[in-house]
Formats: structure tokens, C-alpha cells, sequence
DNA sequence: ATTCCTATTTATAAATC
DNA sequence: TGATTTATAAATAGGAA
């Protein structure tokens, strides 16, 4: 979105890949509270920059409660199924909606 | 984006609930993948539906790892500052880029 | 619950201040 | 370096299947 169309791939310019990091950084973080509030969803974002920065999105009930679901829900699964799946884990129980 | 504007506030009906949590978790998802990659950043992202689904998605270096150095990251900082804080901590040394 | 179809709204790449 | 502008690329609301 912008000037020009862009590849999905590592930006080498730091300065570039910084001026980016910046813009998408803060929309990814309006995404997600957006998701929360829009959809009543429970939501955690963790971000570190390349250079170890660490940027930061908790919906309400809180960052350290989300992560203690996380770990929860991923225990009920007993394993871990894949460290780097990007849509992994569900409840046992389908939903009726 | 649509055929009409929103006001970012819960959706009560249920259905449009489920149909927009499913659309923007999807934006939201590819979102967070393209700065992890554009940027070189590590990032988390861990979502759970209203209904109690969870979804997730990490950076190359997986979640454990990621949320482990989260922990660190908010040790050295000695106490949690916000709960539901947005952008938090950062750390010690500001970069120079 | 997706998935396809677009009119519109947003996000943002480049350029500029 | 960072904030602002603006032309375009992308996301998505609403509707339909």
C-alpha cells in the first residue's frame, strides 16, 4: 500500500527496513486492539524489533493472563504441536456459531 | 475498508461478530507475518475468540522462545508496569538507528 | 463457517518538509 | 531523523452463494 507495490521479504536498507518497522509496527498494534474491541476477542502482541526493542498489545484481562491461558490451552493439548505453526492449537468442542 | 464505515466498538450481533472475527484475524495474521519478514522482527501474536478458539502465530524463532525472552525482557525491568498497557518496555540502550 | 464479489475505507511506500 | 503529505496498494464491510 503506497507508491509502489512492495515483496514480502527482508527490507536490507536498515534505514528503510526501520521507517517500516515504525509504520507497520503501529498498524499492526491498531489492528489488533481493533480485533478486540470489534470481535470481544482476548488478544496478545509481542513484538522485538531488530535491534531488541520490545513492543507490546494486551487486550483487556491482560498480558499475563492471556499468556497463562496460552500456556494453558496448549498443555490441555498435551505437546507441543509445531513451535512455529502459525494457526495451531483449538478447543476440543466446536462451537455451535 | 468496506462498503461502509465502522465505529470500533464490540459488535453485538453475534453472526457479524463471528463473520468480522474471522476476516480481520486473517488480515491481522498476514499482518504480523509481513513485519516479522519485512523487518526482520520477532514477534507473537496469540488470539483467542470470543468463543474461546485460540489462534497464534510466531516469528521464525517460535513461540516458547519469544515468550520466554518476553519474561526476560519484563524481569529486567523489575515489576510490571501496566497490565494492558500498549507499548510498554523497552530496553536499556536506545539503538542508533 | 468460509469464500467470492467490489465499492469504499484504510494502510502505507515514497516523496517531501 | 522524525513528522507530514499524497498517490496507490491492500484490507474489508456488506451482500450473496
Amino acid at each position: 500500500m503506497g507508491r509502489g507495490k512492495i515483496v514480502i521479504e527482508r527490507i536490507d536498507n536498515p534505514t528503510n527496513r526501520q521507517v517500516t518497522f515504525s509504520k507497520r509496527r503501529g498498524g499492526l498494534m491498531k489492528k489488533a486492539r481493533e480485533l478486540a474491541i470489534l470481535c470481544d476477542a482476548d488478544l496478545a502482541l509481542i513484538v522485538f524489533s531488530s535491534t531488541g526493542r520490545l513492543y507490546d498489545f494486551a487486550s483487556s484481562s491482560g498480558m499475563e493472563a492471556i499468556l497463562e491461558r496460552y500456556q494453558e490451552a496448549k498443555e490441555e493439548h498435551y505437546g507441543v504441536l509445531n513451535p512455529t505453526s502459525e494457526q495451531s492449537v483449538q478447543n476440543r468442542e466446536p462451537e455451535t456459531n
